[in-house]
Parts: structure tokens; C-alpha cells; sequence
DNA sequence: CACCTTCGTTGCACGGTGTGCAATATTTCG
DNA sequence: CGAAATATTGCACACCGTGCAACGAAGGTG
């Protein structure tokens, strides 16, 4: 139950509501001891290659309450994404409504990367790639967070955009940052001590091709310059 | 063996081949009957409320048959968005290299809604939103599609463009086609004869605003006049 | 504190899944 | 035809995902 391998990850976002009690804080004690887990069973033995028993017995808990917490061990591992989406979320309702659309997209996702435990996303990432289920896992979660977004935004854009245009735009902003974290996941080693930026500036020339229209296939990765901070 | 519910679907394509033995095409049979068996079923009892054995026994073949075939149930339920995808890719080939990349990708995607058996697309499109397990397959199937079409697309620009811009691109258009399926499957009902038309429609708009980068909220989804054709 | 209510955890059972393996049936080719 | 190649099938087995009922730990009340 007291299982801690990881200690900062993106779960306590959901700390922040103070008058916690016993009940809700086991619930999220053991959901971090699962996630945990899975994640360093995952990284140990390779995604797919180890049971949930284990992870439950890893975690301190019982296979029944893995189940009461996740539908599968693919799921346990989106955690860290649905976290990272989340928080972008969170970080992107914060804009000034009046900064222009394509800034406060961008700001939201790069100061996102500042968060805590960023390799852990490229390990994940890297993961995917050799793990069909577990592609499919995170694919669900950037799916879930793309419906999460349309809401926000809709909420920002008023009654001007139709669906089509909410779903293109976000589906594409998530396309261009997942594309973004894919290639950063994949050209960075793990113990670079400024993958960050790397992260940052991917995202922002992807995210910059996606405003200028993809007019430039020779647009320079590495060219540009962030903005705001 | 022999069981055929929907005569003609997308399948046809690797029947081009002439030369084909009689293993090959009774594969290919096996393969057809046992997709369709899996619509059929979907359609009649929903989407995750059958069986593997249901579906082989309905395909009539052994359930360790399916399984040669196909990894799950929703596996076989993306056959047609494979192929449809697949297709996509095959009609962007043809397009000359001369004329605009845009109009090419517009003129693959909407070419090939005149595809057929387009109304069981819209048909897969809503069971997902009700599965999510049929929903991670469409998914997973999108994203081979979008690595198929990034080397294709290699092909035509060269080494002009990098990898992330590639990635972003494809993902983005791809992004922009599938809300306009799906957009597409939410308001149409699958009875109107006229709605490959509307999902070509939907489909030059939401690739217009992404080649527009999105600047018009505002943008008419059915105001906008095809190209070619 | 005692009591009761609420709710999270656990074990159990059961049907379904996905795969390795060996036997069998079918196609291909000389 | 006969042998090699390959597809289908049954079987076994570990694992998955969930309903259910029993148990036990918070939380509230007097």
C-alpha cells in the first residue's frame, strides 16, 4: 500500500482541494502505488511483459482492487498522460482570453514541459513504440483529453466556431504536439539535462508550422525563438 | 467459409493481382467472411457484445482460425477503416507531383469517399463512440496509416522537409479528415443518398481551415466550392 | 466510546481472451 | 500420383475482466 518509487509525479494536481479526508487521500495514495508500479514493471521487464498480478502484488494491493482502479495494465501507464494533458488544460483555462489563440496554445503546452518527471514521458513514449497495446492505451488518452479541449475552447471561441472547426483545430494542435513529443522522445537520450527546451522548441515549430499552414517543408526545427518568458 | 453478407466492401483492392492462386484467394475469402461476420454482429447486437466464437462460428471457421487472422474482435471491425485509409493512400499516389500538395490531399481524401459501402464507415464511426475498445482500434488503425502515409510522403518531398514536419503534417491532415468523418457520422443519417457528398464537403473544409492555419473561426463548413471535378 | 452507516478492499467464481503446439487437411509442384 | 508446403483445427493453459457477497476501515451521531 506504502509503495513510493517514483516520488513527484503529475498526481497531486488533484491534492490541491485541501479538506481531504482519510478516505479520498487512500484512494489516491493507491492509485499512485499502482501507477507506480506498473510504470516500474514496465521499465524493468519491457510493457507487455508482465502480468497485473504482479503489478498488484507490487503495489501492495489485491488483483481485485487493480481492477477497481484501472480496466487494464495499459491503462495504469496513461496515467502520466492523462496527467500531462490534463495539466495543459488546466494550464491553458489560465490564459488571458485576450492574448491571440495560436500564443496562449502554444504557451499552455511549453510551459507544460516545465512539469515534473518529463523523461518518464519519453519512456513512455519510447515504450509505445514496441507495444501495440499500450499505443493504443495512449492514443485513447490524447483522444479523451482532444474532447476535454473542444469544451474549453469552446467556452473561449464563443458561438463563432462550428464542431468541425473545434474538432480540426484541436485534433490538429494535438497531432503537431504529439508528432512534437514523438520526435523529441525519439532523438533525445534520457539524461539530458535540458530536454525540456528540446521539448519546448519542438512543440513550438510544430506548432508554428500548423499556423503558417504547413506552407514550408523547410522550416528549421530549431529556428525559432519562444515566446513569452 | 463461404459466407458473404456485404458482397462488395474495400477488400477488392488486394484482388487486383490477377495471378492469384487458389490459397491465396481462399485467405483472402476467410479473411473477408470472417470481417464481415464481425460487422454483422456489431451492427446487430452492438459493438462488445459478442463473442470471438460467435464470430467464427458465424464466419464459419474455428475459433483458433480467427485468431490467425485477427488479434481481437474490434480488430476485425477496422478492416474497413484500413482500407479506406489504405485507399486514400493509393489514390494520393496517382495524383501528379506537379500540382499543389493541398489540392492532391484534398483530391485523395474526397476521391475516395466515392468509395463503397461508405455508410458502414459512418456506421463504425458511432459504434466507437459507444466502445472504447472499438474506439482504441480505430485509433491504433488511423495511426498506421499516418506512418504509411509519412513515407509516402517522404517520397514526394524529398529531403526538404524534416521528419517533424512530416509527422505534424500528416497527423494534422489526418487529424482535420477524421473529424470530418466524424462530424460527419454524428449528423448524417445513413440513409441519405447524397452524403458522400456531404462528407466530401466536410471534408475540403475542415482541410481548408487547416491549410488556412485555422485564422476564421468563423469559416462556412458547406461554403466552400470542390476542386476538380 | 458505542453504534451505525458508508464505502473501499478482498476472495471467489466464471466466462472470455490470446497463443503455443501438435495433429490434420488442403494446395502446390515436380 | 506423391511429397513438400502451408492452412485449419482442437487442445491446453495462463491470463483477463467483472459480478457478487463478505469483510473491514473511515465518518458521523448521540
Amino acid at each position: 500500500m506504502q509503495y513510493f518509487a517514483y516520488s513527484g509525479t503529475v498526481l497531486e494536481m488533484t491534492e490541491n482541494a485541501e479538506p481531504v479526508g482519510r478516505r479520498e487521500q487512500n484512494k489516491i495514495d493507491t492509485r499512485r502505488a499502482i501507477a507506480d508500479a506498473a510504470f516500474d514493471l514496465a521499465l524493468s521487464v519491457g510493457p507487455g511483459s508482465f502480468t497485473v498480478d504482479q503489478i498488484a502484488e507490487r503495489a501492495g494491493v489485491s488483483r481485485r482492487t487493480f481492477f477497481n482502479y484501472f480496466h487494464s495494465a495499459e491503462d495504469a501507464l496513461t496515467v502520466r498522460t492523462d496527467g500531462f494533458l490534463e495539466l495543459a488544460l488546466e494550464v491553458f483555462g489560465r490564459m488571458p482570453h485576450d492574448e491571440p489563440l495560436f500564443d496562449s496554445i502554444v504557451r499552455a503546452f511549453t510551459e507544460t514541459t516545465r512539469m515534473e518527471g518529463l523523461s518518464q514521458h519519453g519512456a513512455l513514449f519510447r515504450m509505445a513504440g514496441t507495444n501495440p497495446d499500450l499505443l493504443r492505451a495512449q492514443l485513447h488518452s490524447w483522444e479523451r483529453a482532444e474532447a476535454r479541449i473542444v469544451v474549453g475552447l469552446r467556452g473561449r471561441l464563443g458561438a463563432d466556431a462550428s464542431e468541425l472547426y473545434l474538432a480540426a483545430l484541436v485534433g490538429s494542435v494535438l497531432s503537431c504536439t504529439k508528432a512534437a513529443m514523438r520526435d523529441w522522445a525519439a532523438n533525445t537520450s534520457q539524461s539530458a539535462g535540458d530536454s525540456g527546451l528540446q521539448l519546448e522548441g519542438r512543440i513550438l515549430s510544430a506548432l508554428t508550422m500548423l499556423r503558417d499552414g504547413f506552407s514550408d517543408p523547410a522550416a528549421e526545427p530549431d529556428a525559432v525563438a519562444l515566446p513569452g518568458a
